[in-house]
DNA sequence: GCTGGCACTCTCTCTATCCGAGTGCTAATA
DNA sequence: TATTAGCACTCGGATAGAGAGAGTGCCAGC
């Protein structure tokens, strides 16, 4: 494996012009890029080589060579240079996290639109909460026929959701069965959840209204939503920008592979979530999704808080910024982990304000 | 204005043709399409005066002619057959919003999704609410550090947002501000939130801990949220597959523009709220936004109940199937009319199971 | 082991040519 | 007068060939 160090450089620079061109690279081109004194025609002994060795090829015999996934693998790996972001970049980023962060629950879209813009590529944002349960339950009474379900889950989420009925309750009624389900619906897991449960409370409750498989199913739908992986896709249309999209039906046969979102990592995805907080790197046929082949992923990791993992990533043509896309990613991932992970004051449903462990409370905007 | 019967049916079957086939249409395929017992010399002749009268044209001289946006006017005003759906299509629809409709705030982006893959072009859907104010307020204590604000809108819908605080608070305060902000801040907008009406609270209820601006913050950012329109454009990836965006720059163009989201109508959004139930469609150049003055919108309106509009449409090639667009998204429409409007209990906030005017409650899933 | 030189290869671009679809016009017909 | 058949004409698109240019591989010399 080893391999000399002007081949690295030769390597580094080609995919270095290549990155940035989307052309070939011939050796004259090298020759002047990295100042190795040594002429073109070593260098295309090199090259040469570098492509016997499988890191190069030529889309045909007179065309400059283009890195193969190998080549591609090999400058991730050791020779790219791992980019700093400007302070304009990270100042950037940080407006826009502090701008965004407001609502957990645009906050997967907004997090894959700052991605999306930073690196101008198609995002993909996905979380995968930890098994939640009930932490207690409110039950709030409006008026004769309405009244407020108000779950907290243990990760302190908060749902709530109105409820109409065609028929009367008064408020002992809601009390009664605010204080059963507090008693018999907290701490369990939705599998536990069962008919037997719900109608052995609708006995103690004297319900005979189907208050109590309302509520439940509500419970039930809550804990099971929270529970799915969530997935968001943006910016697609980025990818018509890039050169190796402009056949019409292969950017229409990815962006169609993307728009489905959900199942875009394939079966990677626990092993994604598993790993630390580096940024990986997805060269096209390492990719498990056919569809994905002969593009590249950079996926970045971070902890949202309760035991949940948040996954950020980006697509685009192997030909892709790998360097700027991981700086970007990782230190975006790196912002996200900050704000929300880590806290025994996480971010909660719908409105909640972020609190950062040991802060204030950040009223942003 | 007067126009022969004959050109009328030409004029038709020349536009269904040119929908089917994005081709330019000749005499002779004109002639055997309509069968209007005439030569494709006579129909030649009436092509020939349809293009003087600005209704055809022709992409060079010897090619067939294809419709220019007056021709599509003419023909989607008075020339095309209301298509009718087939028991298969109006069950499909049916059968996905009944599926989809569990919750408001997702809702907005799946009758999109539902528009964009039921006609296979870019939707989009966008919802104006009507101007609402708090009804009530709840405060919920959890612990000494923690309480979550539950608001109920006028519109019905629930908001929540759990909030840590940094210094302790007990119950009685809890139930003090409670009282405070429903006796000082329910019915009215969100312009008379004012600093010295937050200041005054904040006085009566002795308290100096900021928990009153904290919440009065909440209260101004729920009622501002939810005042704004929201934009959801879906499918933009289906352009592709249209003859008319085989040019990736034009395609690219549009996409970007789509996927600003919000600004898609132009400033003609407002009127769009204020028809009736129709189905409107803008053909080319009648649209005001640059980017879409060779494409068509084809848009319908709904009632989402409590005064709020929602608006549905659908983005083209002027070279669109008007007619069976056109029948989806008005049955689409009326659909959610039905569903959500007009009813005195109707859905709201986040997680409220949608309730049908004098039915049952409705147990989806 | 490196370099300059050179023949070779292959793609890309440009131009010329041909083909065919569809038109517009004219003259004949009902 | 309206319709039709016939025909010359036009123009875009496809096809083929020539030329240019970029880059290679190899060889001989340093």
């Amino acid at each position: 494996m080893g391999i000399s160090d002007r081949k690295k450089r030769i390597l580094a620079a080609l995919v270095d012009e290549y990155i940035k061109t989307a052309e070939p690279v011939g050796s004259k081109a090298i020759a002047q890029l990295a100042d190795l004194g040594c002429s073109s025609a070593t260098i295309r002994n090199e090259l040469a080589e570098l492509t016997a060795m499988g890191l190069l090829e030529q889309p045909h015999t007179s065309a400059g060579r283009i890195p193969t996934p190998a080549g591609y693998r090999m400058y991730v790996n050791e020779l790219m240079e791992k980019q700093k972001l400007s302070l304009e970049e990270t100042e950037e980023i940080n407006r826009r996290l502090n701008d965004k962060m407001i609502q957990l629950d645009s906050m997967m879209s907004d997090v894959g639109k700052i991605a999306s813009q930073l690196t101008d590529y198609p995002a993909l944002a996905l979380a995968a909460y930890a098994p939640a349960v009930i932490k207690r339950f409110d039950l709030i009474y409006i008026d004769a026929n309405t009244f407020i379900i108000v779950v907290m889950l243990s990760n302190n989420t908060v749902k709530n959701k109105l409820v109409h009925l065609p028929v009367s309750v008064d408020q002992g009624m809601i009390n009664k069965l605010a204080m059963l389900f507090n008693a018999n619906f907290t701490g369990i897991s939705s599998d536990r959840i069962t008919p037997i449960l719900i109608s052995s409370t609708e006995r103690a409750a004297d319900d005979t209204m189907g208050l109590t498989s309302v509520i439940a199913s509500f419970v039930i739908e809550t804990l099971s939503s929270q529970n799915e992986v969530h997935a968001f896709v943006t910016g697609e249309n980025r990818l018509l920008s890039q050169p190796e999209y402009r056949d019409p039906d292969k950017a229409h046969r990815l962006m169609n592979y993307l728009s489905e979102g959900a199942h875009v990592l394939g079966g990677t995805t626990d092993e994604m979530f598993d790993e630390g907080s580096e940024v990986k790197v997805l060269i096209g046929p390492e990719n498990v999704a056919e569809e994905l082949k002969d593009s590249s992923v950079v996926i970045a990791s971070y902890d949202m808080g309760d035991n949940t993992k948040g996954l950020i990533g980006v697509v685009g043509p192997t030909r892709m910024d790998y360097s700027a896309v991981a700086a970007k990613l990782s230190f975006l991932a790196a912002g996200l982990s900050r704000r929300l992970g880590g806290g025994e004051a996480p971010p909660s449903g719908m409105h909640n304000k972020l609190i950062i462990k040991g802060d204030d409370i950040i009223d942003e905007h």
